[in-house]
DNA sequence: GATCAAATGTTGTCATTGACAACACTAGCA
DNA sequence: TGCTAGTGTTGTCAATGACAACATTTGATC
């Protein structure tokens, strides 16, 4: 093995993400990264100042995932601004589920008050997109009139609010037994309908 | 000062609860605080076995406090189970933002982990009177016919969620200027309405 | 009231950790 | 070839959580 690692600050990230997916966010100890990838206590701190800092860089390269995965969902949905919109919360809770890290992480209290300039930046284009998304919904007939913000804290409250429900109670036994995939779009379908055509049926009842 | 503190714990709980609520959970230090309450570095281990069991107990207490506060609200706001369903939501907000120790307390991914004994027990209450409010209000007319575990998920995630944010972006701008207290009521109002009377009117549009 | 056991608080200690500083090695450019 | 910035290492410090051994208090029992 070389003196230098090569790009220790990346295989720092991926094994955090490896324990917090595994132990979560507490676990994290620097020391104990280093340890594992082979490299002495004080490296890690060529690359990150300290532990929030690490956190810092994991969280914005969470949003950069999130963003990717929540616009990959919307594209796959197709045109209708609505069913499009109803992906993305689809999606939010299928991001939480399948990269339980990245989203522990920029969820996680330590982060979130993090005024790293990175960081805000990628969640600010997260909301930009989300918010966007929300818009043409609204336009496409999505409770016309309404308060454009109140619509976006609505629809993210319920879909962040799922996701992190489904997380937590995941292990804790209240959703056993469920299809947690088709519970989430039926939970999501009371947010926003999965289409322009299933929002007219619905006002016609 | 006598030798014996005669209720360190609940001073112990206490001061937690102001650190927390100051500087979040992670600038809690048990040796920090036996120094400002002015007893030995080792003296919290006979009230809490490490910290973690702190954290429950006052998760546990956060629960009780937070059950008591919603239901109070549901009593305010009479005899209409929808109203009272709605009431609800709007009191997991205001805990949010008014006792925001409690609640960072029991939401705090060290404490959803748990499996303290006290603090299930407490979730558990607190989850079937939200159930029990719940099915109420779809038997007065809300969502009849859908599976209750839906709405529960749904009406649940959309509170909490919103709580979060609020508590998460209250100082972070995203909210500057708004009254925070008016938005929420009209986010809560896209997830139950009102009232029995708002529900038939807006079914009538 | 005397005695004793349980509860509570204190002191001392240890391993772990995050942070920092001084030093060593490497890479790549002038 | 040398120089300099980048990267990794080693040593160290203070803070912390956890634990053990010891001290004091309390209150139940006789």
């Amino acid at each position: 093995m070389t003196y230098h690692h090569g790009n220790l600050r990346q295989a720092l990230l991926d094994r955090a993400a490896e324990v917090i997916a595994a132990q979560g966010v507490e676990a994290l100890s620097l020391r104990a990264l280093a340890r594992d990838i082979g490299v002495s206590h004080g490296a890690p701190a060529r690359h990150f100042k300290d532990k929030k800092s690490l956190l810092s860089a994991l969280a914005t390269e969470g949003y950069e995932r999130f963003t990717a995965f929540i616009s990959a969902a919307a594209e796959a949905a197709g045109v209708d601004p609505i069913a499009r919109y109803n992906a993305m919360g689809r999606a939010v809770i299928r991001f939480a589920l399948t990269q339980p890290a990245y989203y522990t992480a920029f969820n996680h209290p330590d982060v979130i008050q993090q005024t790293d300039a990175d960081l805000r930046k990628r969640h600010k284009e997260y909301l930009s997109i989300v918010q966007q998304a929300a818009t043409q919904a609204q336009a496409a007939g999505w409770h016309k009139g309404l308060d454009p913000l109140v619509l976006m804290t609505f629809s993210s409250a319920a879909a962040t609010g799922a996701a992190q429900m489904f997380s937590d109670f995941h292990k804790s036994g209240l959703f056993d037994g469920k299809n947690i995939e088709a519970l989430a779009e039926q939970v999501i379908n009371l947010v926003v309908p999965a289409s322009t055509a299933a929002l007219h049926n619905h006002l016609e009842d």
